[in-house]
Formats: C-alpha cells, structure tokens, sequence
DNA sequence: CATATATATTTATGGCCATGCATATTAATG
DNA sequence: CATTAATATGCATGGCCATAAATATATATG
C-alpha cells in the first residue's frame, strides 16, 4: 500500500531475493518459504510484510495460512528506470551533450540539465 | 574489478543512484558530480569507488580531473534478472507448477524444483 | 473449549555502512 | 621546488536494519 518505498532497496537484501525468487513461479504460504529461506521464520514475516508494503507482494488468506503472491508493479517500476539506460549497451555512448557544457561553467553550478 | 557485489545493493543507496543518473547522459568528473549530489566530496569519492569495484562505471585520468563514465555490464544483469518476471505482466501469471506439489510434502523439505 | 498449527509482532542486539572531517596523494602551475 | 587544485583515503561516529527469541493472534481440530 505504500509506494514511497524503493524498489532497489527492497531488493538489496539476499534473503528478500530469496524471497521472491521462491515466488517467482506461483504463490506460496509462508512456512514454504521459510524453509528455504535458511532464517528464522519471524525474519521472513518481517521481510514478507516489507515486501507487502513495498508492492511487491499480495496476501490471500487461505484457512489457516498466509499465501503470497508476486504483484507486477515494482517490476515494472524496475524496468522503467533501466529502460533509460538501454542505450548503453544497444548503442554507442555518445559523450556529448550537457557533459561538454557542463565542464565549461566550472567555478558554479547554475542549472543541471538532467534533473 | 570485482563482480561479486550484487547490483541491486549499489543502486539501493539514494546517493549512488543519484550518481548513476547524474552520469547517464555522459562522463563526468568528480567534482561534477558533487556539486549535484549535495554530500561531501569524500562521499562522492568513496561512492565511486563502490560503483567502480562493483562495475558500474570506468575511470580515465584526464590531468588532475578523473572522468568517471557508466559501464554497460551490470545494466545487462539487472536487465537480465528483471527479465525472468516479464511475464508476470506480460502475461496472467500461472498458479500451477511448484507451489501445488510443493504444499503436498507439508512436513519435510525435500528437493526445491526451481533452484 | 482446549490444544495444536500457522503466522505476526514486540523487544533487544549486533553489525554494517553512509557521512564528515582531516589528511594524504597526484598533478598542474608559477 | 612551493603552491594550489582535484581526488582519494584513514578514522570516528551515528543510525538504520536484519536477525533471533519470546510472545501474541488467529484458525483449525478434537
């Protein structure tokens, strides 16, 4: 429910990787992923609900476990932001542009042309 | 040099990804790069530093300056990795598979068929 | 209702990391 | 060679976060 969480952080700790990696071909309860997770199953609730609040998963109630399931949006995200770096590897990187101009206002810095 | 730090963790810090960003549409200088970054120039050193054992960018003395400029390869890997749950939005995701045989054997964990 | 199972949460803790300051290095310049 | 500019590094510190243990909550089951 909360999307002022980053996607990269999310996915900068290994066992969260883990995690949705492990979910990545269907849904699963948690004691399912708690036994690969190789941590304490208070840890992966911990991550799970990170996840959650991050977008990254959804909960469905069944009986008495928890199944959770991938959401597409972060990926989504994800492949947004590399998007804009596509041409790095698709297509020479061609050093002009603002970085020339850039390096002739040298003493201040007066407007970026980036963001 | 080193390829055994995980890319998602490089971009996990604001800072670094700042960094990214600010080198997307060109080399830069350090001192370019501080001035956008808002930290202290030793940050951006050090940060650099990380992203340049970790690959994300080169380093090409230019008399006193050092011009630091991205480097495809760990956008291929995020590319890559990212690619595994395209069809999470590509396509409905399939709830079959693993995550049913895989609650049959409830007690123990046997064999895990993903990986 | 008592008990067991599945998951969540509270609390405490240790460790890592981003940052700033001071200093070192390297190179240009006079 | 002394000085200044550009960048890197050693050191210390504060804060955040992943983890575990204990406990709470919820649900099935007898």
């Amino acid at each position: 429910m909360a999307m002022h969480i980053n996607a990269f952080e999310m996915l900068a700790d290994p066992t969260r990787r883990l995690i949705v990696e492990a979910l990545r071909d269907g849904e699963r309860p948690v004691n399912d992923i708690v036994r690969r997770a190789g941590i304490h199953q208070s840890g992966v609730s911990r991550h799970l609900r990170l996840l959650h609040d991050a977008g990254f998963v959804s909960i469905r109630p069944e009986g008495r476990r928890r199944v959770y399931a991938l959401q597409p949006g972060p990926f989504r995200e994800l492949e947004a932001w590399i998007a804009g770096y596509r041409r790095l590897w698709e297509a020479r990187l061609d050093r002009f542009g603002a970085a020339l101009e850039e390096r002739r206002n040298d003493g201040a810095a007066k407007e970026e042309p980036g963001q």
